[in-house]
DNA sequence: CACTAACAGTTAGTGCACTAACTAATTGGA
DNA sequence: TCCAATTAGTTAGTGCACTAACTGTTAGTG
């Protein structure tokens, strides 16, 4: 752990800003924080999913069944591709799963009047009067995560530079 | 804690500053996909294990197997809810990843001398020796990741008060 | 001592998520 | 014009993750 004196009165070759706090570490440090940071990235999703079950299950949605719906109810007509872009979801993963959704009565999975193989998901009445009760549901959240609404922001902001180095490299 | 601008003078019932700031928001925003915390997490989780995939391909390990190896490498015996309880993770969730493990050589499931119960889950040496090139992974990712190191921390800190305030509430 | 509680792990069933392979519609050239 | 390449969505197959219901073991209590 001790640091070797690689870097002691010498210039330090390429030192951009980012590197600066890693100079501080060793390579041994930087492993560990990777490992912790996917670990506690996968406890922390499952945990709070896990949160939503109880809050979700009187409305009949699944978590991802849930965004799914939020993205519907910001604009209606919608295409797999499109719902699939919004969500970083596979068109495979959303297939079945809007056919629940349309056994349940939430949806449409209509034919695209200008292209024939795309499909035109919308939402039902029923659907759409979903959103009456979904309103309550971030709060009920928030509640039971009992954490201060500055931590989420926080990590909110880290996710997001997260996704973005994710989704634009590929 | 610096919460001074909440105690004002007069009491104000029961807000607890959680509830202030999502009280405040327009129902509009409330339902708002791109600030769904649970929906960055989601998206990220998912991502970032994408990343994973192509890395921990050759060593024929899906992630969560990779987590699980991680533990046992980190301490060789332990049992099943050991496991769970480390990774946050059911026992039927478990009971067919470590078979896999098992019929992949990495492990053994041996009945635990002690108590017959429960299984004392074993590293073989092909599973030890796995380890050699499992140090090789987070330089890849962190490398693919291209992420600042700073973040990562801030990532970090974040994700482990939403794990504490997530696994404590139960 | 017996018998019930609690506990460790497994199995069944549902649903998510991915890749690979497929069908059908559309587009763009040669 | 016609036909190859692209695109939209589906299906099959693997594996993760959960709940509920189960088997077998241990431990506690009357």
């Amino acid at each position: 752990m001790t640091r070797s004196a690689t870097s002691r009165t010498t210039p330090r070759p390429t030192t951009r800003p980012a590197e600066t706090a890693v100079s501080s570490m060793s390579p041994d440090d930087l492993l560990k924080l990777d490992q912790q940071v996917c670990f506690a990235l996968a406890v922390a999703a499952r945990n709070v999913i896990g949160l939503y079950r109880p809050v979700l299950d009187p409305l009949g949605l699944t978590h991802p069944q849930y965004l799914v719906m939020l993205a519907l109810w910001e604009r209606s007509p919608l295409t797999v591709r499109e719902i699939g872009r919004l969500l970083s979801l596979e068109p495979a993963t959303l297939s079945p799963l809007l056919k629940r959704l349309e056994a349940a009565g939430l949806i449409r999975r209509d034919r695209h009047p200008d292209d024939e193989r795309a499909l035109a998901i919308t939402l039902t009445p029923r659907g759409r009067q979903l959103r009456e009760q979904a309103l309550d549901v971030p709060p009920q959240i928030v509640e039971r995560l009992g954490v201060r609404v500055e931590d989420l922001q926080a990590l909110h902001a880290s996710l997001s530079r997260i996704i973005a180095a994710t989704t634009a490299t590929d």
